[in-house]
DNA sequence: ACATCTCGTTCACGTTTCGTGAACATTTAT
DNA sequence: ATAAATGTTCACGAAACGTGAACGAGATGT
């Protein structure tokens, strides 16, 4: 999802290696399509045949993508690199309790959304009931501007950070609800801010609802959100019964201390003294 | 675990974009690490600090690797493709409910094997209890001949690509029951079949007991294998009352029909007619 | 506070090699 | 069986990758 797939080979000279965005150019197409094969994948990115083949069978020989019958589709590997670092992020470890949690006492999507780059990331998901399934979500890329979670990181961002993703991202409009306005947004960033409590109704997908709280480390700066999503007029209703706002808020407390925690407790490992 | 991290330069000429070899081999190395310095990776991987910085900095580029005070690690990037990867395989979206079956009535760690190349990896697995956590293996790379899941794939693979796979991969010793010897094997794969169920006391892990059956399509070759696995001594008491082999022979069944129920629902979709 | 050292970043150049196009081989469709 | 389409290989010219050294920023220690 919007992501810079570097289409502008003229800004980037030297500081770039080229043989590796095409490489990847074809790891991204692959990924969104089923098994494929040379000749597609070359028309579709306008290149020859023979720098497609020459670069889907470097993938195959670091066994990064599996070639079936003439076609090629990524492999598993991705899978392994994708679990590694999620593993390997701190916060990951300690929120799966937290989330489950969430999920239970409010009976709706409680999701982790990480910044990066210019959009967040999906950490982990615990759906309950009929939602559609959490795999869906995880390592999924959407705009800060147009979800809670993102909104809840970017109230909670230093200002010039702030400003340097807007101005990069821009404001997508993806549904009929979605903000598109500098302005507006700054605006709302600023009452998200005074409520540590981010709401989305409809700004992503048009008939889904997300309530949304920053995790701030020690400086009061966001380093992810935590949310629950659902259906546009089930979480009207539960809004009327259920404090989200409060319930989102001591999540995140929870959150953050138990990163806290880990990292205190990592530093005493590291550092035999004490 | 035992990648080809392609480390022959000389064999593999015309045929490799070189660029793009170097580029994964960057990722493999930052995958098992935190972050890292660029003078660092240049050492550990007998690259110019230059060459180093201009790869890193196309991975940032593409997102797919992030910067953090210099330093640099993977992005969640990887989560998402691995997440998209893994989706998209047919047999993963039917394995959530055997599994978990399987997991609740043996009270072990039940998980799907899928061999890649020329190794297994861990598809999905579902925890019970006080496991370790199931995101440790998904993705994660075993070699096929040191796990029951592994052999179970093996025995029922047609005779070629057996050989084929036992040429390349070899057997490596991970433990000191690991089966090293080929005709040894091949005599345990012949076992396997017979039985249709696999069995791995501590070949993988030293204390790790796991019972297999393999997952074939309607040529009765092996696309996957499911199993459980425990602590040795845990395992060999229950082995004692439950029967491992029918319970993993019935969820085996039972993945083989949902795949085909798939697949046969994909083909009608795709075809209008009838 | 200063000096020093380390590390990240940039740059120019020579040479590897990447990408192109066409020919060949192999598979699929007719 | 024939033909069309697709995967694979090859040779060559042009592009750019990697090398080494220089620069600058940041950290470290005195």
């Amino acid at each position: 999802m919007s992501r810079p797939t570097i289409s502008d080979p003229a800004e980037m000279d030297g500081r770039v290696a080229r043989t590796t965005v095409t490489s990847f150019r074809i790891v991204d197409a692959l990924r969104d399509r089923d098994a494929v094969g040379v000749t597609e994948l070359a028309d579709e990115l306008s290149l020859g045949k023979g720098t497609v083949h020459k670069h889907l069978n470097t993938l195959h020989e670091m066994e990064y993508v599996v070639k079936e019958r003439g076609k090629y589709r990524l492999s598993l590997g991705f899978l392994g690199l994708g679990a590694s670092v999620r593993t390997r992020m701190p916060i990951y470890r300690v929120i799966q309790q937290p989330l489950e949690n969430l999920a239970e006492s409010t009976g709706e999507a409680a999701s982790v959304l990480i910044p990066e780059h210019t959009s967040g990331i999906y950490l982990a998901r615990v759906t309950t009931g009929t939602e559609p399934p959490a795999e869906l979500y995880e390592g999924k890329r959407v705009p800060l501007t147009a979800t809670a979670a993102g909104k809840a990181i970017l109230a909670y961002l230093p200002a010039d950070e702030r400003d340097r993703i807007l101005d990069e991202s821009g404001l997508p409009k993806l549904t009929d609800n979605t903000i598109t306005d500098r302005e507006t947004m700054l605006e709302e960033l600023q009452t998200i801010h005074d409520d540590r409590t981010a709401h989305d109704r409809g700004e992503l997908e048009a008939d889904r609802h997300c309530v949304a709280s920053p995790i701030t480390d020690a400086d009061n700066t966001a380093i992810a959100a935590v949310s629950v999503s659902g259906p546009a007029e089930r979480m009207r209703e539960k809004s009327i019964r259920q404090d989200f706002p409060s319930i989102l808020g001591s999540t995140a407390t929870s959150i953050k201390n138990r990163v806290a925690n880990e990292q205190s407790k990592r530093q005493a490992s590291a550092d035999p003294n004490r």
